[in-house]
DNA sequence: CGGTAATCGAGACGGTACGTCATGTCTTACA
DNA sequence: TGTAAGACATGACGTACCGTCTCGATTACCG
């Protein structure tokens, strides 16, 4: 690489700025959401110039982003294998929504969420971070069962998917009512309900767009 | 009451004022959403002193939300009663997502739900007039189902209500995908599937998308 | 006029504020200078917002050369016509060193000049401010003399107004001696001296330095 | 000195850099001023980096002293002699006014008044470089005219050098008229005129502009 | 029908945060 | 040790918006 070889010049980034900046927002935003968190606040609390911060972070909503995902980066569960379609999906879920439980982030979530409707590079960046990671995850499990034949091979994935975490989210977003472990099981209970194979059933193969079911 | 048998003095509420105001903010807020939206955008608009606005509404949060309201209260559809669940249920959210399609409402929305994460006067507004009455709608065509017989009687009206609406919201917010009928529909047959009583099914018709088991 | 029978719209400027930000100005300048002046501090000192300031004065500059003016405009004396060149210019420059003298206004007027040097328009204020009236002022002494017969009419009246402003300026600026009443009235003697009708003279008193030469 | 014979160690000065940044600065100060000159733009422009001029100049300001004294410093003529005050005082500032006119220096010199005002160091380094020195060699071109009885033993010398310098200053820093050599000659000579001896004066030429008294 | 009073448009006000820029210091790798 | 590069803390810049205020003008009712 010639970047590589022409060695770095100058002073090297501050790794400790950095890692001050990020907690610093991550708080704040906690504290007081995104409309509330100031640059200047954050800077003051991570005892750093706004120069310091604009130099690496172009908006206050990139360096939410990063600090936000660096904050949850810490101790993210590879993608688990249990077996079950149902251990699967509460091994996934389950440990997300008690993270989710831990502090407000339902109004940092939902700043991203509002930005990104009318930023675009920033809805790129958040679902490449927060949604597509998880979607990914949720799908791989969904098809190890379709290959156990623990599902209907020609279940529709992407309704499954948005069937598991539109809930979540809309509690995380609504706050009706708690995102507790139970409501997220009921959730996964009730999707593989939705479904599980409709069975005694003797359908081969009828017609049709995506059903593949297949009877023992 | 004194203030009414005094019959109101001085100059009346203007209502043409009234109605530019609540036209231009919905226009300003679909333009560039809340964040985006500023009062002195919003007054030039209408044609309006700022003073004005403030007279009738705290805070701009207010105004977009009443804006909001009044855009859609426009021809809303009384609650229907189909004589199936399904029907209901579609009647109930199929105009949902037509007209939540037809402009970027999604900036709107989302933004309300970030301003009730911390704005608990505002959360309360925001449920009592774009959630709440939604629900209880459904709510009520569940209730409905259940005295025919059509669902048991022990449904969980609550995670359902979150199976239905939580989807939707899900792709509304994130746009991963369109809120196509078909996707409206496929929630509700899901829905309906994961909570019909699970008692041996028997396949009515080999063909079709929409075809559905029918308990005997 | 069309716009003064429009009637003023809209709340008018507030001349408290106007005076409390000149008055604010003034103070910071002096014991600032004009770099040392933030507009932060002015706004502060003056109890104002910084955005009232910039709208009503483009630069820290503009802002700077009002309040000076604002402040040396009270009891600016008439132009005097004391009947000889000497009492005019004396009237003249006398109340203006004594002015310099009660605070430091060299610094003030030296950043004027600075900036009069890369900013044509604020020269051009500068000038119709605070050089050219007193320039004015002194041309016409000198006209009036001329006409008396007490000056040649050949007088070089703009030599004659740098010899008399030059040095006065000079000692303002460069502070290598005070800016005393007898400097002044030695400036006006010298030039005087250099201008004055070159006839056979006689000297009414040989020595000191207040003597004058008498025509007969 | 212990530092001079230990000999110095690591990698000298590189005298390349150092001329480098005098020119950068003179060239930047011509063109924008001193507030307008940035450490930044120096050091790019001198190609080197801003630590380095930080190590060898504590500040801008002394920076752009000695950028100016170094470029002017080429080829200063030593006191001139010419055997009468008249040719010596024209020695002395003709090429002065005629360097000065060549560049906008008055932008600088404005500058480095105004910052003389409020920075005491800075203004006994300025006085040291760019007054003492000029103002000395006129000093002592007035005593060598004493000692010639050119003109009276009890002349005011200050004063006589305020009445020489202030108007050229008056002209670099005011602009309102140029620093022609016609107007230099012309000081020299009005000053001339109102130091000279008091004694009866046969006038040589009645009218024009140059005529002056000689004394027989 | 003139007086009273609330509302209107306009726009200035005191604040707060923005994102940029310059100063003077520092920290690296290289010479 | 001096250097080029460039990151750093600090702090002022000029702008934008918020929510309040103060005008003169307008528009109803009430006596």
């Amino acid at each position: 690489m010639t970047e590589r070889s022409v060695a770095q010049r100058g002073r090297p980034r501050s790794e400790k700025a950095r890692l001050a900046i990020l907690a610093a927002t991550t708080e704040v935003l906690l504290e007081r959401g995104l409309a509330g968190t100031s640059m200047d606040v954050v800077a003051g609390r991570a005892g750093v110039g706004k120069a310091t911060i604009y130099r690496w972070w172009p908006t206050k909503e990139a360096l939410a982003l990063e600090a936000l995902y660096h904050s949850w980066a810490v101790a993210v569960p590879d993608e688990p294998d249990t077996g079950s379609l149902r251990g699967d999906l509460a091994a996934l879920l389950l440990p997300w929504a008690r993270r989710l439980r831990t502090q407000p982030y339902g109004r940092i979530v939902a700043a991203f969420i509002t930005e990104a409707q009318t930023n675009s590079e920033f809805e790129k960046e958040y679902h490449a971070r927060f949604v597509r990671p998880r979607r990914e995850q949720a799908r791989a499990a969904i098809g190890r069962a379709a290959v156990r034949g623990e599902i209907p091979a020609g279940t529709n994935v992407e309704l499954t998917l948005d069937l598991l975490y539109g809930p979540l989210y809309h509690r995380l977003l609504h706050r009706h009512a708690p995102l507790s472990d139970r409501f997220v099981t009921d959730i996964v209970d009730a999707v593989l309900r939705a479904i599980r194979p409709e069975r005694p059933a003797v359908m081969v193969r009828a017609r049709g767009d995506h059903n593949r079911v297949r009877t023992p």
